[in-house]
RNA sequence: GGAGAGGUGCCCGAGUGGCUAAAGGGGGCAGACUGUAAAUCUGUUGGCCUUGCGCCUACGUUGGUUCGAAUCCAACCCUCUCCA
């Protein structure tokens, strides 16, 4: 069984790529981006085209709505559910995207632990309103000192999970860590990096592509996000680049113009993140995005593998 | 032409005599990261070096008061608002 990854920061071009391998190969596109996986929202994600995703099947695309919460660990489930549905239709699944932990999840697995308590996280926020923070940490402090000591008291979405993981389980982070994690995947992967030679390249890239999003409508896009669905500044979908930062705009909490720059600062963090994980991987081949023929390289190695 | 308000580090902005290389925020840079990850958090951010309670440069410009000025005074330059 085999598999392709295609990871790379944001306006690499990871999707032409996968799309450009989907001509010459017999694989279908399973989508690694925790942005993509939300319905409505097409123009701050760059999610491909419906022209190019009836070209060769996407998966993870438009899977939940924006008012629900996605996870690395449903991501693991649900991707490795459909590497094993491709390769029964004689297909090689080939990931593609830029959320790193989700790669990460994939190919080493996870700690088995609980899922998300939306009911403990709002208990566990309703008292850290109350108390603060460092109080919370405190209180992590004695249930489950070593977990404490890695986390910041300044963390509060951490804080939260371990501390929801303890009062659902009774267990600690730390004991359920210790238990180990899943193991890689039941296949062989050919992992490929893109990554830029020349950083302000990309940043003109990221520049161009964000004033692209909001001339194609981010805005308006929100606007309708926002009458069709109930969501919040914390709403995780609302967090991500494009769509925080249009929506301080609809509050009236940062003037229209300073949304280009301030929406490229967003994208360009994101993408140093990006490439900060990606450069800690190993077994990956790295390939210049910036390159001509980055897609015509990809393949060569993809032929490669395929043929081993 | 007259009356006000204002010019601070890459940007915004606080600061009305010493504790100020100058709060805070943004941005930049670096780092952490196990089910929210496009998230969350941490550190750093004038220059130089012999890395020192060091030297230099810096709060529009020039000059002055003072032991000491981003802070007080004068003149000048520029910006904004209002009146003509």
């Amino acid at each position: 069984m085999k598999a392709v990854f295609i990871l790379g920061p944001t306006a690499s071009g990871k999707s032409a790529v996968a799309l450009a391998l989907s001509r010459r190969f017999p694989v279908e596109i399973v989508s690694v981006d925790s942005a993509q996986v939300y319905r409505d929202m097409d123009i701050g994600t760059a999610k491909p085209s419906a022209a190019e995703r009836a070209t060769v099947p996407h998966h993870l695309i438009d899977v939940v709505v924006p008012t629900e919460a996605y996870s690395a660990g449903r991501f693991r489930e649900d991707a490795l559910r459909l590497a094993s549905q491709i390769h029964g239709r004689g297909k090689v699944p080939l990931f593609a995207g830029g959320t790193m932990l989700y790669f990460r999840a994939l190919s080493r697995g996870l700690a088995s632990l609980p899922p998300a308590q939306p009911e403990l996280r709002r208990e566990i926020e309703a008292e850290a309103a109350r108390e603060g923070w460092p109080a919370m940490h405190r209180e992590l402090a004695r249930v489950d000192p070593a977990a404490a000591a890695r986390i910041e008291p300044g963390d509060a979405q951490r804080i939260q999970r371990a501390l929801e993981v303890h009062r659902h389980s009774g267990r600690t982070l730390t004991e359920w860590h210790a238990d180990g994690t899943e193991g890689p995947p039941p296949f062989d992967a050919l992992k490929i990096a893109l990554e830029p030679s020349d950083r302000l390249a990309l940043h003109r890239r990221i520049e161009e592509r964000f004033r692209g999003m909001l001339d194609r409508g981010l805005v308006a896009e929100l606007e309708s996000l926002r009458r069709r669905y109930t969501l919040t500044a914390e709403t995780p979908s609302m967090r991500s680049v494009g769509y925080r930062q249009a929506w301080e705009v609809l509050e009236g909490s940062r003037p229209m113009d300073t949304l280009a720059a301030r929406g490229t600062a967003a994208t360009r963090q994101l993408a140093k993140r990006q490439l900060t994980w990606q450069r800690a991987m190993d077994d990956v081949e790295r390939l210049d995005c910036l390159r001509e023929d980055v897609a015509g390289e990809a393949a060569e190695r993809v032929e490669r593998f395929l043929r081993r």
